[in-house]
DNA sequence: TGAATTCTCGGAAACGCTTTCGGAAATAAA
DNA sequence: TTTATTTCCGAAAGCGTTTCCGAGAATTCA
């Protein structure tokens, strides 16, 4: 089976090769007739146009990068299955490069793939992205990018971000309105905006109901179990264990409860935790693990639209789109019955 | 910023671009000095390759697809992760697509990745995957491919395969040993390979120990959670509970130790559960789960090493190559102290 | 019926690179 | 010094498209 060309088709059916290219290009004057026939014979020669030819000849590829820090935790998966849902409608096709969590990756990747040509990018940046300025160049040179959480306030592109202060208010006021007395926040890597969202949103909450500070504290822990596991390790060795536990997200809550209850403790009915941005396991372990949900549907396909729109308009927009989730509460941090 | 391109750095010189061009590719004659003056010049005014115009004039494109049918779960994000490792090492750019399960979305992501003229394919096919005249197309009209798991044995192209067979013979085996007298195996969906391979070993066991077939049951369940926790809901509707299950996979095993415990059995000392594809989850639940850890990042390096293969030797190989993995006994299904 | 428009389409350049061919310059052999 | 080799490089075609320009044919308008 052979790779059919134009230049097949413009001899088969003796007309110019331009004469082909207008009939697949609404764009041009073409008469009804002619266009018709040679889209019928292309059809029925099986012809497939040359994306890569295409793209040299044209400026855009009608591909969209897309870079995300890790898709090892289902969060990223998530929003990279909607991204792609979303182009693929669109006419688009995504290519997922992921970072490994490592800044010199990222720009590797994001390089890559402006070499290749993509019409535009949707970057999540990894954990230590700090180098604000390549990004900047980059928006000056007019390559459409639209960000996705994790991001620097001052970048003029648009952000698509999580509520992280409102919602983890709302998740460590939830512990406070069942009287936990004391109450400890595991937090993420401390040059996350996400991380420090958090803890903004735990502490208005513990500022509003007028905690005192010896009843609550913020601890560094990470993103992974693991984190979480040793630092519930460090709080049993110092006889530290709070009444209730908001974790910076559902892995370092996890490895929390596990190790807890290695120790004896009983979850809820010792120690309650709180995980954020629900995986698939919140509801599969034991107890059951409140947490909220981020709406990752939606903010892939805003991001992408976004993205459309700055690639279509030609100029970079500034706006943040702000979402919320859900917050489900379980039986992790419930000592009665759950309503 | 402008895009340079070969003819900048060729007038700025004052040589041709094809003296540029034989720079920059090692096989043409060329003087070490002029060579040198011309990488320092371009290196200097930032100049970088158009991998477009190159893919276009050559016939490969240093890029490789690869299909996976999901990457929701730990299994397909590790294999890509390593895949991404090992082929950017060797100079090569990996395409990541996912199938969505979805038989169709598969063979249109194929379709998009050869249009796009990846160097070669890396496909790991969804489950309903039963055209297999297709892939026979590409792989007789010269397109690399190598295949990873769930493949119809006749296709004529190197297959990266676990061992299914051996190693649930193994986990079920282990159950035997511990007297567990009724063992339900929760298969997956019943047109996979890993399916019938993992079923065979299940039986393989049984007839080894000569277990009567009364002692025994293979019930479909799927590869999801929730599939675990509606077949186990059913067997209790049934009062059809037995002492031990060797589930399909992590998923479906922390589906059906939810559920039983939901409904006051205990796990291992009521019923025992080992799973499947070790997920990062095993040693997170309660009690920790027994599985059946693959060694992803190896199958994944091999399949990039075979892949490669194929497209500098322009044939392609048949070989089966056949992983072994690891069997991490954990809590889930052993009723004494763990050793 | 002749002039002015409007439709269609072919020719050709362009996108940025690779690669073959042949010739000039440099070197080695005679 | 002349001839035979080798080394290096320029010219140009080619990869498969798009797209500008302009010309002939068809149509409309006086």
């Amino acid at each position: 089976m052979k790779h059919y060309t134009i230049k097949d088709i413009a001899t088969k059916l003796n007309v110019s090769i331009s004469t082909v290219s207008r009939a697949f290009n609404d764009k041009y004057d073409i008469k009804k007739e002619t266009k018709d026939l040679i889209l019928k014979t292309a059809k029925d020669m099986g012809y497939i146009p040359n994306p890569i030819a295409k793209k040299l000849s044209q400026k855009r590829s009608l591909n969209i990068g897309v870079v995300v820090p890790e898709f090892i935790n289902e969060y990223y998966s998530e929003i990279v299955i909607a991204l792609q849902e979303f182009l693929i409608s669109e006419g688009y096709q995504i290519l997922v490069m992921q970072s490994d969590e490592n800044e010199e990756q990222e720009m590797k990747n994001v390089q890559t793939l402006i070499k290749n040509m993509v019409d535009g990018l949707i970057i999540a940046p990894t954990a230590g992205t700090t180098n604000m300025t390549y990004y900047l160049n980059l928006i000056n040179e007019g390559n459409p990018i639209v960000f996705l959480n994790r991001i620097n306030e001052s970048i003029p592109a648009p952000k698509i971000v999580f509520n992280n202060v409102k919602w983890s208010f709302f998740a460590t006021e939830h512990l406070i309105r069942q009287h936990y007395e004391t109450i400890y926040h595991l937090s993420g890597y401390k040059n996350l905006s996400v991380t420090s969202e958090r803890i903004e949103g735990f502490k208005k909450a513990m500022n509003k109901h007028k905690i005192s500070k010896d009843n609550y504290k913020i601890i560094e822990a990470g993103l992974l179990a693991q984190e979480g596991m040793e630092v519930i390790e460090d709080l049993i060795f110092n006889h530290d264990i709070p009444n209730a536990f908001f974790c910076v997200n559902d892995m370092v809550a996890l490895g929390a409860i596990k190790k807890l209850k290695e120790n004896g403790y009983r979850v809820p009915e010792d120690v309650a935790v709180v995980g954020f941005t629900e995986t698939r396991m919140a509801e599969l372990v034991t107890p059951q693990l409140s947490s909220i949900k981020q709406p990752t549907h939606d903010m892939a396909k805003k991001a992408g639209e976004l993205l459309l729109k700055v690639i279509k308009s030609g100029t970079s927009s500034e706006e943040t789109i702000i979402f919320n989730g859900v917050f489900n509460i379980r039986k992790s941090s419930v000592k009665g019955d759950l309503i």
